[in-house]
Order: C-alpha cells, then structure tokens, then sequence
DNA sequence: ATCTTTGCAAACTTTTTGCACCAAT
DNA sequence: ATTGGTGCAAAAAGTTTGCAAAGAT
C-alpha cells in the first residue's frame, strides 16, 4: 500500500509547477493512485486517503480529480454502469469487461490501431480509446 | 412522429407470443422507438409517451425498457456521461462521439470485425459492440 | 495578505424499488 | 379470478455545487 515516493514527488512537483496547490487532499489522492497503479473508484479513492486522513470529504476528491485531469495526471473510464474509474494518465490501456462476470481485463492500445487509422481515413475522426471499455463475454463465460 | 403500424403491430405481436402482457405503456414505449427510429433516452421516450398518456410515469417506461431488453426487443448505449439512448434491437449500430461537440455519428459494425476477431483468438474474448460509444473528436473539431 | 482549496450540507441526475391498486388475460 | 403491470412516492447511486472557513503561497 506504499507508493513510490519519487513517482508520487515528480507528480507534486508537477502540480506545483504548473501553479497548483500542494495540499493534503492532494497528495494523499495521487498517493493512493500510485500506489495502487491500477484504476479505482472515487469511493474506493475516498476510503483509501480517509486512512491517513478522516477528514477529506468525497467532494474534495472529486475536485481533485477534476483538477488531476486537467493537468493531464489522471484519466477515468467507464468499465459498465457504476461508477467511473480513474487512474494515471500514462497507464495507457484498454479495458475490456465481461458483462456475465465482471471481469476486467487490459489489452494493449496497439489492438485499436487499425481501428484508428479507418475511422480517420473514413470519417476524419481522431478516436480516443480507453474512455469507454469494451464489452461482451470472456472466455469462461462465452463458452458456458 | 406516427409510426408505421405493421412494424409496431409485430413486435406487440412478438410480447403476447412470450407469455407478456400488452399494455397500454408498452405499446406506446414501443411506437416511440419505432417512431423516432432512432436512439432516446428514457427520458425522451417519456415525454413522447405522456403526449398521447399523460398518467405513464417514468419507472414505467425503465421497467419496459428493461422488459424489451430481456426479451432482445430493445438495447441501450452510452454515448458519454448522461443518460444512456435505447434504441431497437436489430438497428445494430455503432455510434462515434464527439467530446468537443457532442456530434453523434453511427458507424457500420463491420468496421469493429478485425478487432472482433483478434479479441477472440487472443484472449478468447467475445465482444459485444455498440454497448459502448467510441469516443473521440470529429473531423472539424480535431482540426480546430 | 492573498487567493485557492477545503469541508460540509444540500442539490442534482439518472435509475431502482416497495407497495397497494388496477387491468390484461 | 388471477397474476402481472402500473402509478406513486421514496430511496439509491454517483456526482456536483454554494458558501463560509481554513490553509498554501
């Protein structure tokens, strides 16, 4: 559950070049998304920055988050309904979910390459994966 | 807005040969997507509804929805944040969204195929497209 | 000292649910 | 006469907002 201190520092350092505040709220949101190096809820943001620090309300993270993203830090996705999921903005990747077991899967962007390239050529449309997860079976339960 | 009668009369057909009852909410849910011929959000189909049934409430039209989807009449889709669109189930569809602009283009599912089939035999995934929008920027806005 | 960011409470949006009544078969 | 569907009201789930107070620079 230990982050990384100098991916978490290089990360603040950013914030403060860029004319942000470093606050408490702040770095305990990055810290628990570099340490999970994974993609999390912003409950799951919340009850993870609520260890070190009760008092941070869900709303801050939220406007952290907001304010993350804006800079570029972080990004979230949408695995089905629920809640969204956020994560780094450099752990560029597919989400691929089975609607029958919830499994969530990462495939590398390289897969939607040709995809890319045709909706480009064909509509001009500069596709931006990862927002949305693609959906359908996985293995076990495609073959049940 | 009026909806050709044999398409609507068919799939009221198809709900009283499963054993479903044909109420005056369905119908009229039914007669709004085979009107529009198009994607609605829920509440779109509820406005539409009341103008010919005022007393049709809007968990109604959710629990219709859920009805004609389990008896693979209708699907939905997420087009972004908001509502999710439901539309019928055999207008098979992928849409394209605009972030910048909103603009909603729908693009052939045949275009998915490759990445269809390379899911499958890699991670033996079975992908159901069209559940999800693909997001991105359009061709005026990506030049801009 | 200044001006952002925070905490809180409350609103908001979309969807779901419990329950008594109504209506389709 | 049954049973399933409906209307209503209320809750749930996820996220956003207004405002006064706290805190970073």
């Amino acid at each position: 559950m230990n982050a990384p201190v100098e991916r978490v520092d290089a990360l603040c350092q950013l914030l403060r070049e860029r004319g942000e505040r470093l606050t408490r709220a702040r770095r305990a949101v990055i810290d628990a998304l570099v340490a999970s190096g994974d993609h999390l809820t912003a409950e799951q943001i919340s009850t993870c920055v609520q260890e070190a620090h009760p008092e941070v309300h869900r709303a801050t993270i939220y406007r952290t988050l907001d304010t993350l993203t804006e800079l570029g830090v972080t990004e979230h996705s949408h695995l089905g309904h629920g809640p969204a999921v956020y994560h780094l903005a450099d752990e560029l990747h597919q989400h691929m979910v089975c609607e029958a077991c919830g499994d969530v899967t990462e495939v590398p962007t390289s897969l939607l390459r040709n995809l890319g390239k045709r909706l480009r050529n064909d509509y001009g449309f500069v596709m931006r994966p990862t927002h949305f997860a693609i959906v359908g079976q996985c293995r076990e339960c495609a073959t049940d």
